[in-house]
RNA sequence: GCGGUAUUGGUGAAGUGGUUAACACACCGGUUUGUGGCACCGGCACACGUGGGUUCGAUCCCCACAUACCGCCCCA
């Protein structure tokens, strides 16, 4: 082998890219519903965009930044979410201005990047589908964003989803909730795990889903942040969560849940799903929240935002495990030739197919009939023109019904002008 | 970044320190004349991830690297 693609990508192949589709297509005609319209930003950035959003101390900014210096010297960064890039794009092309209305909501999708050890569902270069939704600091609007990414995943037929929220609330919130947490696990660091131990100084926040056994023991009597949130986050949190109910939305409330990203505030919330694709374990396919402070971070105004990410490679493993029979569209016709002086007729009958809408082929490797007839077979071809001289000769050619195996001589006008009516007939 | 497992043709795979690397599927060709899905016959790995080493000799032993998968970190 030669070459081979770099580490932690994937070559999606056509019988993959239908499944793709599917779930792009599934989502633009969600969010579209919604009243989201799609924007499309570039993959790479200006590295600063991305350390300025996510935090210098993130794992994402630290460690996972697939970034480099172009030849004019500027240190440009692989994009490794969706909202730094929009929230950029949002303030530089002033869409918080008044001619717009507001919430500014729009989706997207497309690669992102990070530089990590590749596994199931987990790649270097991954795929999300996201959404944000700008200027608006409603709890309807928290709501609606949960409301949709579960119509979204109901929608894919994705079984055994969970919805689990959690608020981070305000500048206030945290700092008094960082403080307490911070006094409160001190005492217990000689006990902690080696990464908590380091996080306690970087972000005690992550000390809180830690995975060590002996670390959420000690988690279990920490303050939680909900006793933290001020009055505006307290009322913030109970409106999301009276919308959800009155929606019929079901949720969870884990005050253990946090983010790997800095800008989030207020509501964050996760959908897990349960299923065999995931060793029956819970994965997290779909994360968001809100961040109401990144918009003036990047130089706009004081503006509020919330948004989503979906994993597209986590869900189309669900979508595998689920319905893994995607059958892929057979040909309407094909043309057989049996000589070489029939080519450009032959051409021609078909070219007339495809522009009357038609899927159509034709063999180019100089095969027998028998070869041409095994072929169609393979692309499913409904119907089978066969063009031969004699034929010509008398401007019909036969036409055979694949599945029935009726083959009937037609006129070649009649299947340059009305193929539709053609397959009709033949369809009978 | 750390740890574990794996790497044989288009695919699924068997296999041994030493003559022709099983078998199956797929594919190609044929079974006389221009028609598919069946049957039969034939063909199809200068080669066993890459590079070194050990050895008289390695696909099979050792090392490194690459990639994949799993776990950790982290996350979608």
């Amino acid at each position: 082998m030669r070459y081979q693609k770099p580490k932690g990508t994937a070559d999606i192949l056509p019988s993959d890219s239908k499944k793709w589709q599917f779930v792009e297509q599934t989502a633009q005609d969600v969010f579209e519903s919604y009243n989201f319209h799609e924007i499309r930003t570039p993959i790479f950035e200006s590295y600063d965009v991305f350390e300025r959003s996510s935090g210098e101390s993130s794992d994402v900014v630290s460690k996972e930044m697939y970034d480099f210096y172009d030849k004019g010297e500027r240190h440009i960064a692989l994009r490794p979410e969706g909202t730094a890039g929009v929230v950029r794009a949002y303030v530089e092309n002033k869409l918080f201005g008044p001619e717009q209305v507001k919430p500014y909501k729009v989706y997207y999708h497309g690669p992102m990047f990070r530089y990590e050890r590749p596994q199931s569902g987990r790649q270097r270069q991954f795929h999300q589908i996201g959404v944000e939704a700008f200027g608006s600091t409603s709890p309807q609007l928290d709501v609606e964003v949960m409301a949709m990414a579960e119509q979204l995943l109901s929608k894919l037929q994705i079984n055994g989803m969970k919805l689990v929220i959690n608020s981070l609330g305000d500048a206030k919130t945290r700092e008094d909730y960082h403080q307490a947490l911070v006094d409160y696990l001190t005492p217990f660091e000689g006990e902690l795990s080696e990464d908590s131990k380091r996080r306690l100084g970087t972000n005690p926040l992550r000390i809180l889903d830690s995975k060590d056994q002996h670390d959420q023991e000690i988690v279990q009597n920490a303050p939680t942040i909900l006793d933290f949130l001020t009055p505006e986050s307290e009322a913030h949190f109970e409106a999301v969560k009276d919308g959800l109910s009155a929606l019929g939305i079901d949720f969870d409330v884990d005050h253990t849940m946090v983010r790997g990203l800095d800008y989030y505030t207020d509501t964050i919330f996760e959908i897990m799903v349960t299923s065999p694709a995931f060793n029956n374990s819970e994965m997290t396919v779909i994360a968001g929240g809100r961040y109401d402070g990144l918009v003036k971070e990047f130089g706009g105004p004081e503006e509020a935002g919330i948004g989503f990410g979906i994993g597209v490679e986590r869900l189309l493993l669900l979508l595998a495990q689920d319905n893994d029979e995607v059958t892929p569209a057979p040909l309407d016709c094909y043309v057989v030739k049996t000589s070489d002086n029939v080519t450009t007729p032959a051409f021609e009958i078909l070219q007339s197919i495809r522009r009357a809408g038609f899927s159509a082929d034709q063999d180019y490797l100089d095969r027998k009939v028998k070869g041409q007839f095994k072929n169609a077979d393979r692309l499913q071809a409904r119907f089978v023109i066969t063009v031969g001289e004699s034929e010509l000769a008398q401007q019909q050619v036969p036409i055979k019904n694949m599945a029935t195996g009726v083959q009937v001589d037609v006129p070649v006008e009649e299947i340059k002008h009305d193929f539709k009516a053609v397959m009709a007939k033949l369809s009978e």
